[in-house]
DNA sequence: CCTTGTCGTTTACACCTGTAAACATTACTT
DNA sequence: AAGTAATGTTTACAGGTGTAAACGACAAGG
């Protein structure tokens, strides 16, 4: 199914992949080795991997493959912060998405965007936000 | 070191005992056992590995525990979400945590409070954000 | 044609994670 | 005092992850 789960080491496969495409595993490690300093075998493990899984696309030239994304680097994005989000109870995500805020260094135009958002957000946000955490683990209760 | 990564179903564990504390193992079972379904024997296994990191501490009650959270959720919080921003280029930070608060119900307050930050920001934001990344890793250049 | 380099595939291996049974110890019950 | 229940500790085991060597097949060079 939707078993595109993208680990660390992969998802750094895959932002070269997103950047530049279709792109061989030779142009792929040749991007990889000074930051991460893996041989290349390590790369073409998890280039396998990432085929296996179909978030990669093969293309045959010859006798070699060129590669390709089969998934956006967007949606990835929304599946690990929603793995992020649903650890934590709903009523302190919006503290967490501040913390992440100001934690993070971002243009105006990013906050100008935001602040959009947030106008939107606040015709129908709730007073209060519904906590649906089991009983016993938070304090909203 | 500071190995106190913290996996989803240990965090589960954590979440009560920083609902509730000092508590007993049996007592987290309880809690638990509803929602995932767990037997005793996962969650102590669990508590054990908790402990060994070093994230949850012990007080001896007769011949029993009772644990208490070492780190607060927070911090941990802080830690992944770190962990998710890390892992994407500093550009596109500000387009993430739009997509997450686009994708999450927060209340009045929360909204407000992220207007305040937003205007503090404004006032030190850059009007571009510098993009870290190795070339070719991102389409930044 | 044989050698060598290249690239995909297989195999390797240790550590982490989810899930849990088995075991040891002690406290409680009869 | 002996059996039983509760709780911490050990052991188990499959699947994921990081890291990489070994293998096999083909292409290019000599």
């Amino acid at each position: 199914m939707n078993d595109k789960h993208i680990s660390p080491a992969e998802r750094e496969v895959m932002r070269v992949v997103w950047s530049t495409h279709p792109i061989t595993s030779k142009d792929i490690f040749e991007v990889l080795k000074d930051k991460t300093e893996w041989k290349m075998a390590t790369t073409k493990t998890l280039i396998g991997r990432l085929v296996k899984k179909g978030v990669l696309t093969t293309e045959a030239v010859g006798r070699r493959f060129e590669y390709s994304p089969a998934v956006t680097e967007e949606e990835t994005i929304k599946e690990s912060s929603n793995d992020l989000l649903n650890q934590i109870c709903t009523k302190k995500v919006g503290e967490t998405i501040y913390m992440m805020l100001e934690d993070s260094t971002v243009s105006v135009d990013d906050l100008k965007a935001l602040e959009r958002l947030i106008q939107k957000k606040k015709q129908t946000a709730p007073k209060v936000v519904a906590c649906d955490c089991v009983i016993g683990q938070c304090t909203c209760e």
